[in-house]
RNA sequence: GGCGCGGUAGCUCAAUUGGUUAGAGCCCCGGACUGUCGAUCCGGAGGUUGCGGGUUCGAGUCCCGUCCGCGUCGCCA
């Protein structure tokens, strides 16, 4: 080893001890006789004095030409500091190191920023240099948290006898849901291999095996556009159970969750985690992934809307459609007509709604608005009962078709409450939404889709509905929801042969064509499959989530661009000739 | 693919209605300095305003196209 200690290591009652650190040059402060250096590593900075009577006149000068983020070592005693000259910010900040020896590890050239700056520069700048921009004392934590939650969820599976089994990260394509990131073969000619989207696959054949109870962290891969809380390359804890039902797997995830709050946050959080129906949460809060850190739930008013004489909400309403708001507390004061224009304007833009109907609740109680001569005042009395209006508040209304309605108000909600301050950064709201339904249906083709996987189990009670109300069959899911974010979700699978060909024959899905594509889990379900079901954790999101972060980048060390390029290898990029004629592939355009 | 925001010195930003030589702080370079910890003081260097085209007497500013980054909708079984 070259050092004896770290950087973030020595205190008061190591002085007098000689020591040898390595580190970066975080900060130098050079006062001609004497040069302070600020000295990092990721445990933290030590306060290095080159100055007399340790060191010689050469070894000051030295230590004054040393350029910022260079690698050194210095050898020297721990002193305590002089009275007065502590520093609070730092946790060696009782003690420096004299140095009486220094030595250049390696120098570096000017960066193009530095890890301790105070002006984050640029996001592409940052991937650009991300082994610099790693080096900073949030990445640092962020990466360490990350570690530490994926320990806690190893130990705590390991503790419930769960086995990791590596799946391969070479499978076959299976085109439904997301699209694929191919991978062309050279042995076999214009065959491709796929990365998996997740092991599903490969887990539920583990459990016909016998690992009744396997986990994977596990590398997934879509190829679809990113997001804040996206990546097209992502990690997952993959989980699979015999012989459980939904009951288990929510509650060991329960255990789980409070485990990693209690260990990593130092937070209480306490089991079992409410749970909601799919129904409910769509209803109340127009989202499968509803934010429960605050209320603002939403209304049903269509029932009023049918006896006013206002066309927007009537027709509306008369034609099968609904009209539902948000109450939005002391608000009335705190949006400008322009700025309700602005959340019109987004509404219509992001959701597709017409417009965006708002009465202000005024000090006699009465309801105020545009259009509020289009209403009769036992009307408005009605809807503000609904709604709870009271003086100061904004009740906001879409009238619109219920996929409308749910994500335009869901939207709203969320964006107001962030607009508002009404989420306490601190709190960790964990919770589950169940009863997803099994099927919803293709807009354009007007086929139905498995909404999770088709081979998710539906509830018991609602197998007679499978073939002839395919879509009130809910299904045997559920979804681990964390301030408003999902953070994992699972089901329990199909294990007999005559729910799975339902399954198949009203997704459209033939014999034929599910024997080509799953052939292999078919047939491994009909050599004693057990019943089983598990689920998968978004790892990046815990991470995100736990750490208090609204973006996946900051938790991954290596993420990728909106445009799924990674900036700093500047992947993907072009291949020789050879290498293409080696996979049988010709490309139809060369990139720029 | 749609909508929106952004791109000016190595970095973070400014630049009035289109108007003189595009500024500031930090960084960097040179010098001074033994108690700093955002060191200080003196001096200096540093610009194809993302790229291409257009309008204009004149474009960082207006228009068209394009590239890149971010947010979001679609998409994500």
């Amino acid at each position: 080893m070259l050092r004896t200690h770290t950087c973030g290591q020595l205190r008061k009652s190591d002085v007098g001890t000689e020591v040898t650190l390595c580190g970066w040059v975080e900060s130098k402060r050079d006062h001609g006789g004497a040069v302070f250096i600020d000295l990092r590593d990721r445990y933290g900075i030590t306060q290095v004095v080159i100055g007399p009577p340790e060191a010689n006149a050469d070894l000051i000068n030295e230590a004054g030409r040393v350029s910022a983020e260079s690698v050194i070592l210095i050898r020297g005693t721990v002193t305590e500091r002089l009275e007065g000259k502590t520093n609070e910010k730092l946790d060696t900040g009782a003690i420096e190191v004299r140095s009486e020896h220094f030595e250049v590890l390696n120098g570096c050239e000017t960066p193009p920023f530095t890890p301790s700056q105070s002006d984050l520069p640029g996001e592409d700048l940052r991937l650009k240099y991300r082994f610099l921009d790693l080096r900073r004392r949030e990445m640092q934590r962020a990466m360490v948290l990350r570690s530490t939650i994926v320990k806690t969820m190893r130990d705590y599976f390991a503790e419930h006898d769960f086995i990791d089994v590596e799946t391969p990260i070479l499978g076959r394509s299976t085109p439904e849901g997301a699209r694929d990131y191919l991978v062309p073969s050279r042995v076999h000619p214009a065959n491709f291999y796929a990365l998996p989207q997740s092991p599903q696959l490969y887990k539920q054949i583990l459990m016909v095996a016998g690992f009744d109870r396997y986990i994977q962290v596990a590398k997934c891969f879509r190829d679809e556009d990113l997001r804040a809380d996206r990546q097209p390359e992502f990690t997952q804890l993959d989980l699979e159970m015999s012989f459980v039902d939904a009951d288990d797997v929510m509650g060991l995830i329960d255990g789980l969750v409070a485990k990693t709050a209690k260990e990593v946050l130092g937070k209480e959080v306490r089991t079992p985690l409410p749970r909601m129906t799919f129904e409910e949460a769509m209803r109340r809060f127009g989202s499968d992934a509803p934010d429960l850190r605050f209320g603002m739930e939403i209304v049903d008013v269509t029932p009023v809307a049918k006896k006013t004489e206002f066309r927007v909400f009537r027709g509306t309403a008369d034609s099968g459609g609904f009209v539902r708001g948000i109450t939005v507390k002391d608000a009335a004061a705190k949006y400008s007509r322009r700025q309700i224009d602005e959340l019109t304007e987004y509404v219509k833009a992001d959701f597709g709604a017409k417009g965006l109907a708002w009465f202000r609740v005024e000090e006699d109680g009465s309801l105020w608005s545009p259009i509020s001569k289009n209403f009769e005042a036992e009307h408005l009395a009605e809807i503000k009962e609904l709604l709870g209006g009271e003086t100061g508040d904004l009740l906001m209304f879409l009238a619109d078709s219920w996929e409308v309605t749910c994500k335009g108000l869901a939207g709203l909600r969320k964006r107001l409450a962030s607009e508002l301050g009404l989420i306490d950064p601190e709190e960790l709201n964990c919770s589950w939404v169940t009863e997803f339904p099994m099927f919803d249906r293709d807009e354009e083709t007007g086929r139905w889709n498995a909404m999770h996987h088709p081979f998710t189990a539906p509830l018991e009670s609602d197998l007679p509905s499978l073939k002839d109300k395919p879509q009130d069959c809910r299904a045997q899911a559920y979804d681990l929801v964390i301030n408003g974010s999902e953070a994992g979700g699972g089901t329990i699978r199909i294990h007999d042969q005559a729910t799975q060909s339902d399954v198949f024959e009203l997704l459209g899905i033939d014999a034929e064509t599910a024997e080509d594509r799953f052939g292999f889990l078919l047939n491994a379900l009909k050599y004693g499959a057990p019943p089983h079901g598990g689920i998968a954790l978004g790892i990046d999101r815990w991470v995100m989530l736990f750490a208090g972060l609204e973006n996946i980048r900051e938790v991954i060390a290596f993420p990728k661009t909106q445009k799924a390029a990674d900036l700093m290898t500047e992947a993907p990029g072009s291949v020789d000739k050879d290498q293409l004629a080696e996979l049988h592939l010709r490309t139809a355009k060369t990139g720029k």
